[in-house]
DNA sequence: GACTTGTTCAAACAAACGTTTGAATTTACA
DNA sequence: TGTAAATTCAAACGTTTGTTTGAACAAGTC
């Protein structure tokens, strides 16, 4: 049990410095009413900062209304959370079912592979270019990996239905791949999606600006085939 | 400006209720000086609550060390996430630059695509294995995502100059492919490779327990081809 | 007008936050 | 063993946290 180490920890800064990194400039809506400015400061601050690391305070400056609106219309910060993803969320899910049941199929009644991968990517891409959409897609790429109450389960509960459905698509498309394969695949399919939607500044880093992942037909021009030839490359023999 | 909305919101829950769901039961090695199970606790629990909803007492209490050791030893909470990152993380890459120095070439001196695939994806995996390794994968991937200080794209640099290489030898490898195509592939390279080491319980959850992308063997054997063979659909025309 | 209901507001609440302090304790080295 | 440095510790620091309160204000109905 020797102690031979480091002497206490120099201070590297005297006084503040630690400040919040410029919070968004852009404002809410002015003629929203009280609940949706609320509902589009809490989507801004939370993608960008993380559930926690965003104060009621933070929130309600930027919606410029009153502290206390958020309990009173919400009843909580969690719940606010919950209603911040459950409104899009749900839109989401409608328009991929509308996509998946309006797909061409061939005579033996299989869609084709790239048209099922298109029909569940395009509406999380397109979803960027409404306004606060991109906001929303990166809230849910961190819930995907973030925790907060026991809720990260609760809310990807609302694609479950659609999940299954979208992987019976991806079994028709591809009748000879093992069951257990179609998950792998799948599970690549999700993961690029919540990358993409991350928009962790990572690709344009390192392509030096060329790539562009806001660029939603260029984006499904490149993921589309990506994930397609994977997923053919699942069903060879090993 | 009318007013016919919803009316006080009813509480939920009169009194607690919403306590931290249940901290990770394991304990820290005692054999470990203050330093290292400082930091052994803190990548736990950053992991799996994500850094702003780890209390410092939330830490300290799990290491069993006094509060104020972390200060004392680290300075900060902030300088202690980067120490639990930095450790790790430069021994990754190093064991990546490792793998990819030892490529096997062909006769016109480019590696196989597949090789180029594993000797990326393998480091992160196995870390998984390692004690604690599965923390620091989390923490990983939440990182990539969550914003911390101004600090996200501080901890990516570590990664910047081996992912630079690793761009080049999948040019190498395929060498008809526009470049910009390459980091396309790359993107969707990264995004899987984080997707699964956040290990979000998705696939298990849609493959009803099937798949286990914590068998690392059994992941590397779908991701890779189907990465490899997602680069190649990048190369012909559209 | 009075009355009820929905909403806003400033102020305050207790609890939890990261950090600091100064004395007590332990270790290293003479 | 004596002394200085390294480390631990309990207590407190000043902020900030999410939430609550009760009065004030605004709108619809009689």
């Amino acid at each position: 049990m020797q102690r031979t180490r480091a002497k206490r920890i120099e201070r590297p800064t005297p006084a503040a410095a630690a400040k919040r990194p410029s919070l968004p400039r852009a404002v809410v809506d002015p003629n929203g009413d009280t609940r949706a400015r609320i509902i589009q400061a809490a989507e801004m601050l939370f993608a960008e900062y993380g559930f926690d690391a965003v104060s009621m305070r933070d929130i309600t400056a930027l919606a410029k209304v009153n502290l206390a609106s958020v309990n009173y219309h919400f009843g909580s910060k969690l719940a606010l959370l919950a209603e911040v993803v459950g409104v899009r969320a749900n839109g989401l899910v409608e328009e991929r079912m509308r996509l998946l049941a309006a797909l061409r199929r061939d005579r033996n009644g299989r869609p084709r592979l790239e048209d099922v991968v298109e029909a569940f990517l395009r509406p999380s891409l397109e979803m960027s270019r409404q306004p606060g959409g991109a906001d929303h897609m990166r809230l849910r790429a961190r819930l995907a990996v973030e925790r907060v109450g026991m809720s990260r389960a609760r809310f990807e509960q609302i694609f479950d239905a659609s999940n299954e459905k979208f992987i019976d698509a991806l079994a028709e498309a591809l009748p000879d791949h093992p069951r257990v394969e179609i998950y792998w695949g799948f599970h690549c399919l999700l993961g690029i999606q919540n990358y993409t939607m991350a928009n962790s500044g990572r690709i344009q880093h390192l392509s030096g600006g060329t790539c562009d992942p806001t660029d939603v037909e260029a984006t499904l021009a490149r993921i589309v085939p990506f994930v397609a030839q994977g997923f053919r490359a699942l069903g060879r023999r090993r």
